[in-house]
DNA sequence: CCTGGTGTTGTTAACGTTAACAACACCATA
DNA sequence: TATGGTGTTGTTAACGTTAACAACACCAGG
């Protein structure tokens, strides 16, 4: 409650000396430093960052626009960008669009009103570009992460999916299956296209014939993935495999099989891309390609930074981050 | 960039006008009101919080301070802050404190200079006593979630952890184990000290006796179930079910187990708390007491936000939300 | 003794917004 | 026609901080 107009009268000298103190700017004498330093402690005087960011016109604040927090992709993403924006003094705000539009905006509209210094975001799908045109007409700076938006450019910290896809299913090959199902993803979003599309090429390169009846779309979330098993059921033929749109798909995907009585992974091999948190340690159903979550977060608060500050290159830097293939059911781990 | 002023000159009223406008405040007519919003369009104009939180010394800016946003507990927690505060117009900023003390001091610092409207924060242990008292020095509402501190007093909400310990216990013995080890949190937090006790008065209450080489400590972190179960290979007897002291200690015994050949559940049965995200879902090692995260996290906010607005009680309200019993092994859940 | 630099401190105004009050027009009523 | 209320708008000052500049003391060198 105590402001630096206190803590001058109480060191008897002017508010400016206290703030020359504070930010270590100017000189003071040491004699004199003391003396605010202590009158400082004695108020338990914190200075206001809002009212310091209306005069220098810069907040310290950052914020991690993502499309759900609960998947650990994006917790632990969110961690290397809090490590990161701490280490250098920036306070990070997160906000969860939850993959839909509408709710971005409501964040783009409040970032806005909230005068961040620079966003992170996960975008929701291809729409998102009004809401990056919005930033760059506020000179708001910004890194997309995980998923690029045709017709913007920017720095980017992207994984690599179609690589990733094409890894699963030249493993799935390799042991054999021919007949494997895609359970893909949202087509307005960068990484379930690109992911089908791995999956289609995969096909063509090992001669395997695509079957439409083994491809059918889902939502990302791990209700699709029921649904998904359930139309596959009704149809023929049956796969040995399945490739799943994202984890929350695979998911949904074993526990609807589990209950038809299938035996995972013996009657079916499924295949996905990220991580699932601490329990996949432990998991004998699941191959996947994981992406480093955390350098997500913390190189993309790197080139954010930079991109503030104006250090680094002036050019757009799109970092891609290779996806490491883990086999669950062998615990082999192989890097890309 | 266009600031109120703007505004005002581009629809020929006075600033003051435009700010009746923007907040719905006093009395504008209906036409110069339509001036205005033009106004405000054609600017692409945004007013900024910080300046309004500088005279109305309200922030509208919640903090969630958790030990670890990449446990499944606190990020289902903060979904449910997210959603009850962006609901009442508050924005939420996030914290790690890594469950460390000092981590916890430098953002509650950091927070008493954002001049937030009040906090959410699960305490990394009984020493937070010390950033609990800095906040209501400085009048900042708080709301403890999760872990009490004993000494201080505050809306609170919490799990039951004795009786979820006793429920798990009561389950291992009922299926047969009289063997059975304890591997217990940091007795600095309340919740580890209310499930060991759980476990002592269980084994009590059941005549079992209480058999020290059974009871090994851990520090809530994955790797620290790996040594627990090191050293109990070293000693004897050697039990038929562990009680772990959260999650992560559970799948760390779990993986160490089967690392050593140890086929789970058969060999050893593994009873802990708090889930562990979507994959849990199709786990069938564990058998738990989850806690009802999405709810801490919005009723915490709702006890606040009476807190910040003075509605409701004046007392300090504690709320303790029921455990849930699930047992994967038999996809069996019982509310208590 | 003057000159000019250096070190130290203070003064003024501004950042963008809103609270409190003042002012004025308009209308109905006595 | 005077009175007073109501609806609408504007003016002033304040929130807590810092940038830009001004001011002054002190000392070395000519």
């Amino acid at each position: 409650m105590a402001t630096i107009i206190d803590v001058a009268r109480k060191a008897q000298v002017s508010p400016m000396t206290v703030s020359r103190v504070i930010n270590g700017t100017g000189t003071v004498k040491e004699e004199t430093r003391k003396r605010v330093i202590e009158a400082m402690e004695e108020l338990h005087y914190y200075p206001d960052y809002n009212a310091r960011g209306l005069v220098k016109k810069k907040t310290n604040l950052l914020c991690l626009l993502m499309t759900d927090i609960t998947n650990p992709f994006f917790t632990t993403l969110a961690r290397g960008a809090e490590d990161q924006a701490n280490r250098h003094g920036y306070r990070l705000l997160f906000g969860n669009s939850d993959e839909c539009l509408d709710k971005e905006k409501d964040y783009v509209d409040m970032l806005l009103s909230t005068k961040v210094d620079g966003v992170l975001i996960a975008p929701s799908g291809d729409d998102s570009i009004k809401h990056l045109q919005m930033l760059r007409k506020h000179n708001i700076p910004f890194v997309i992460l995980d998923r690029y938006v045709p017709g913007i450019r920017s720095d980017q910290i992207l994984g690599d999916n179609l690589l990733g896809s094409r890894l699963l299913m030249e493993h799935l090959i390799q042991q054999g299956h021919r007949s494997i199902a895609c359970l893909f993803g949202p087509q307005h979003i960068s990484t379930a296209r690109d992911r089908l599309k791995g999956y289609r090429e995969s096909l063509l390169l090992n001669g395997i014939p695509y079957d439409s009846s083994l491809v059918i779309e889902t939502d990302y979330r791990l209700e699709s993935g029921h649904f998904a098993i359930e139309t596959l059921l009704n149809r023929d033929p049956f796969p040995s495999a399945i490739l799943a749109a994202n984890n929350l798909v695979a998911i949904g995907a074993i526990q609807a099989l589990q209950r038809r009585g299938f035996n995972i992974p013996e009657q079916m091999s499924v295949a996905t891309f990220d991580d699932l948190g601490p329990l996949s340690i432990l998991h004998p159903f699941l191959t996947l390609v994981s992406q480093p979550a955390y350098d997500f977060g913390s190189m993309g608060v790197q080139l954010l930074l930079d991109r503030i500050h104006g250090t680094g290159s002036k050019e757009w830097r799109t970092i891609v981050l290779p996806p490491q293939f883990i086999d669950h059911q062998t615990s082999e781990k192989r890097g890309y």
